[in-house]
DNA sequence: TCATTTACTTACATGTAAGTAAGTAACTTG
DNA sequence: CAAGTTACTTACTTACATGTAAGTAAATGA
């Protein structure tokens, strides 16, 4: 195989991993089974497992925040039309990891891997942080648009607003999940427009 | 020492490195060092890993879920006295998981062994799953019942609220806790009381 | 075409996890 | 006071995890 085929195809088994087990149950041996190559194979990739994280999270990080960012545009659609788009990408998501057999949830990498932050390097640490702040300044913004169009209900508050829709989004699945699944997230997502938009 | 403190000793020590660093974190051998006993020695008291962490969610389950019907009893106190309450105990824990050193942050042992569901016994998993739709319950009476009242906002549906509030509480540090420590949660929950409430 | 680099594998080193069998000191009880 | 029983420890085994050193076949290039 030739050399970039087999690092993309390291990272993309390593992100199904991550997301599914976490960082500790992502193993090399596992990776490497399931590609049919060899884990020192990965070694000489990627060096170790926090530059393969690393690499892992980087990817993932710039093309969910282009496809938040496309989303969230402040251009164009109504605030209701933003949350109608993400219940569509959370819908894709979810299905994408029911069709892949394993009842386990649609974790978000991000979020998964903070949970596992003693074990990244301090890169991959500030990663996750930067993502952080990225998502909570694309719902800041497009929610002080919504504000100024005079989108939002009397209670709603921008800044506020922007937060419980960050933590929503980035910690995809909640207890709602486990019960509800998708349709829960869903319903989320719905109330909470219902509670922001005016009427 | 006897048994019934051995056995208590070594459940809280679990509670702690679980609710940490998840299920593969909170290993035998840190929990003896902890306390100064045997890693056998644990095995004598709970037989293997799978039992003796059924028996700290089941502690965990029961404790907590007590506590919440307390702060969501429906008798006595306002949906925006509820939701401060609720504030409160969240700053609690918050502030137990400073103190004890450790940047860490503090999830709750649900959503955190979630994550590990595929390490639980079968009766772990059913424990998580009757949590949360006991969280939800309680969430739903009271805000049923607040709706009865004509607390809520014209926009606010009390289902909605219900769901929104267990995906933020089941939850307690999604991607807010990371920089903005715990005053973000406490925006949070303050963002959408405005939302829910009755001006 | 000979030397070097690339993309691997084999084999091994090291660390750490859960779990177990056998022994023991102290307390309990008939 | 003798015979358990209780609450442990010691000394393992087994199973994986990351990581590394040494070797190799095939492609590249001077």
């Amino acid at each position: 195989m030739s050399e970039p085929d087999t690092r993309q195809a390291i990272k993309d088994i390593a992100l199904d991993l991550l997301v599914r087990n976490g960082y500790r149950g992502a193993s090399f041996g596992d990776i490497a089974e399931e590609l049919g190559i060899t884990r020192a194979n990965i070694h000489y990739h990627f060096g170790g497992k926090q530059a393969l994280v690393e690499e892992v999270l980087e990817d993932y990080a710039q093309v969910t925040l282009v496809a938040l960012r496309q989303v969230w545009s402040t251009e164009n659609s109504s605030l209701g039309d933003k949350i109608e788009a993400m219940i569509g990408v959370s819908r894709k998501r979810f299905q994408h990891f029911n069709a892949a057999g394993e009842s386990g949830q649609p974790w978000s990498l991000i979020s998964r891997l903070r949970q596992d932050a003693d074990l990244l390097s301090a890169k991959g640490r500030q990663m996750l942080d930067h993502f952080g702040s990225e998502l909570l300044a694309i719902f800041a913004a497009a929610l002080s648009t919504a504000a100024e169009r005079g989108e939002l209900a009397p209670n709603a508050q921008p800044d506020d607003a922007a937060l419980i829709l960050a933590a929503i989004a980035d910690n995809a699945a909640p207890i709602t999940l486990t019960e509800g699944g998708f349709e829960r997230l869903e319903t989320i997502y719905r109330g909470l427009k219902r509670m922001i938009e005016k009427s």
